[in-house]
RNA sequence: GUCCCCAUCGUCUAGCCUGGCCUAGGACAUUGCCCUUUCAAGGCAGUAACACGGGUUCAAAUCCCGUUGGGGACACCA
C-alpha cells in the first residue's frame, strides 16, 4: 500500500474563494484520514495575472481555516527547469512537436471553425511540418492520441469514457517559454508523486488532456476524483454578484472558521442525518462515495445558523478571544484591556444564544463595558419615567442592603418587591432592562446583573433612578 | 455547435450501488402553538420533493433507454 498523497494548486490570482477552500478541505480530510501527506502548490505560471499578494491570502486563509500542509508551498515559477526539461523529452522522443502558428492567426483560423459549426480545436497545421530549426517565439506543441478511448474510473462520479478523436494537441510551452496548465500540473503532480488528484468539476474535460501526457512521459496516473461546483441561489457559478466568495470575508463577517468548514464540508458531503461535525469526526467519518455527484446552492442562512451552533456550543474563552479584535475595531480597545479574560468569557456566555455571528456579538456586549450603561432614548423615555421612580428607589433599597451579589437572592428580593406592589413582572423589568443595559432587549436581568456586578448594577440602577426623575 | 457531467421538499441532503422496511427521513428557511421579565435560545406541530416518458420486474425514488432541463469544458488562463 503506497501513502497517499495529496494537493491543493490554487492559481494565485485573487483571494481565496471558498470554492477553493472546500477543494482543499476534501483533499487536507483524505489526507489526515489515511495518514498521507497534503501539499500546497501554487499555480504561478499565468506571470500576468499572479501577484505575491494572492499567495499571502491563500496562505493566511488556509491557516485560518485551520488546513495545514505537510510540503510546500512550491511555486511552479521556481521550477521551471523541471518543465522545459520535461517538454524537451517528449520533443526528442517525437510526442511533441514546434508550433510557429501566431497567436492571432490561431484565434482567428479558430473563429471560423466555429462560424462554420465545426469544432474551435487546433487544424494540426504544424504537426508534421517538421520544424526542426524553431524561431525563438515557437510554441511546444503535445501530440495527442488521435483514436482511442480514455476511460477514467473517478473517485466521486464512477466511470468516464471520453473518445480521442475529439483531442487536442495542446501547447505545453508557450512562446515565452512558460509552460501551460496542462503540462505543469502533469509533470508536478507525477514528480510530487499525487496519488488522488481532488479538484473541481470544471477540470473534469482537462483529465483526458493530462492523462496521455502523463503517459507520454512515462509516469503512473494517478487517481482523480471531481468534486461538484458550488452555485449561487440563481444556480450559475458562485461568484460576487451572490455575496462573499472569499473566506477571509467570512471572517470579517464574523463566522468562525469551525463553522465554516463544517458547512463547506456538508455542502456536497454527508454521513446520514448528521449536521454537525468536530473536526476529529469529519476526519474519521470522511468518505469519497458520499460526496455528492451534483452541484450545490450555496445556502448563506444555513451557514448562519451553524454559525451561531458553533457559538453556542464552542468553549466561551475561544469565542471571546476571537472577539477581542472585533471589540478592538469597534473601538472598544481600552474597555477591552481593562477586562479579565474570565470576565470577557463570561460576558460570551452571556450572549451567546442571542448572536449569530461575531459582529452580532459586538453589538450584544457593548452595553456591559464601563461604568455607565448607554442608554438608548426611546427606550429611557418609554420606560425611566418619573413615575418608575420611587419604585426603582424601593429597589435599590432593597439592594443595597445585600453586602454581596447573588443571583437567587436579588432575584427573590425582586419578585418579593413586585408582589408587594401589585404589578406585573414586566413592569420593574424593563425599565431595570433599561437602566442597567440601556436598551430594551437583553439577557436575563439577573444574569445582567452578575455580569455587571453589585456595584455596577446599583450604580446604574440610581443613574436611571436620576434620569426617571427628571422624565 | 461539439464533448463531458448532473437531476429527491425553496435550499443542503438521507434513501439509490446491494429494487420491497418509503405512507420518501433529517437539517436550514418558513408558518402556528408552547415556554417567557424583554430579545433570543429551546420544545412541539404544520406546509413542502422522487423532472417527464417509456421499458425491465410480482414490485422502481432505486436498474435500463429516451426526452427535457441545468452545469461545465472546448485559449500561448488556471
Amino acid at each position: 500500500m503506497s501513502e497517499v498523497r495529496v494537493r491543493f494548486a490554487p492559481s494565485p490570482t485573487g483571494f481565496l474563494h471558498i470554492g477553493g477552500v472546500r477543494t482543499a478541505l476534501f483533499n487536507w480530510l483524505f489526507a489526515r484520514q489515511q495518514q498521507g501527506t497534503f501539499i500546497l502548490r501554487i499555480e504561478d505560471t499565468d506571470q500576468s495575472r499572479s501577484t505575491d499578494e494572492s499567495i499571502q491570502a491563500i496562505i493566511e486563509g488556509m491557516k485560518w481555516v485551520g488546513l495545514d500542509w505537510d510540503e510546500g508551498p512550491f511555486r511552479q515559477t521556481e521550477r521551471m527547469e523541471l518543465y522545459r526539461s520535461h517538454a524537451m523529452k517528449l520533443l526528442e522522443a517525437g510526442q511533441a512537436y514546434w508550433c510557429v502558428c501566431k497567436a492571432e492567426e490561431l484565434e482567428a483560423r479558430r473563429k471560423v471553425a466555429e462560424a462554420k459549426g465545426f469544432s474551435p480545436r487546433y487544424d494540426g497545421r504544424c504537426r508534421d511540418a517538421q520544424v526542426t530549426n524553431p524561431p525563438a517565439d515557437a510554441a511546444l506543441r503535445f501530440k495527442a492520441p488521435q483514436e482511442g478511448l480514455i476511460v477514467v474510473d473517478d473517485l466521486i462520479k464512477g466511470t468516464i469514457t471520453f473518445d480521442n478523436s475529439a483531442a487536442d494537441d495542446l501547447i505545453i510551452l508557450r512562446s515565452n517559454g512558460y509552460p501551460t496548465y496542462n503540462f505543469s500540473v502533469v509533470v508536478d503532480d507525477a514528480l510530487m508523486r499525487i496519488t488522488h488528484v481532488v479538484r473541481g468539476d470544471d477540470h473534469l474535460t482537462n483529465t483526458p488532456r493530462q492523462i496521455p501526457i502523463f503517459e507520454a512521459l512515462g509516469f503512473a496516473v494517478p487517481r482523480f476524483g471531481h468534486l461538484p461546483m458550488i452555485l449561487g441561489s440563481d444556480k450559475t457559478r458562485l461568484s460576487k454578484r451572490h455575496g462573499a466568495t472569499s473566506i477571509m470575508a467570512y471572517k470579517d463577517m464574523g463566522y468562525l472558521p469551525e463553522a465554516m468548514v463544517n458547512y463547506l464540508v456538508r455542502l456536497g458531503w454527508s454521513h446520514g442525518d448528521q449536521e454537525l461535525f468536530t473536526r476529529k469526526e469529519l476526519i474519521e467519518k470522511f468518505s469519497w462515495n458520499h460526496v455528492q455527484t451534483s452541484a450545490a446552492v450555496f445556502n448563506p442562512d444555513k451557514l448562519l445558523w451553524l454559525n451561531a451552533e458553533y457559538i453556542k456550543t464552542s468553549p466561551p474563552s475561544e469565542v471571546a478571544k476571537a472577539l477581542v479584535p472585533l471589540l478592538e475595531q469597534a473601538g472598544l480597545k481600552q474597555e477591552v484591556a481593562a477586562v479579565s479574560d474570565e470576565w470577557l468569557a463570561q460576558l460570551v456566555v452571556l450572549v451567546k444564544e442571542r448572536a449569530k455571528t461575531l459582529v452580532d456579538m459586538v453589538e450584544w456586549v457593548k452595553p456591559y463595558f464601563g461604568q455607565v450603561a448607554p442608554l438608548e432614548e426611546e427606550a429611557a423615555k418609554k420606560f425611566l419615567t418619573p413615575a418608575m421612580a420611587p419604585l426603582l428607589q424601593k429597589l435599590v433599597t432593597r439592594f443595597e442592603a445585600f453586602p454581596s451579589f447573588s443571583k437567587q437572592t436579588w432575584e427573590e428580593s425582586f419578585k418579593q418587591l413586585v408582589g408587594a406592589e401589585g404589578i406585573k413582572m414586566g413592569a420593574l423589568a424593563q425599565p431595570v432592562r433599561v437602566a442597567l443595559t440601556g436598551r430594551t432587549a437583553s439577557p436575563g436581568l439577573f444574569e445582567v446583573m452578575e455580569v455587571l456586578g453589585r456595584d455596577r448594577t446599583l450604580f446604574r440602577l440610581r443613574t436611571g433612578i436620576e434620569r426617571a426623575s427628571r422624565g
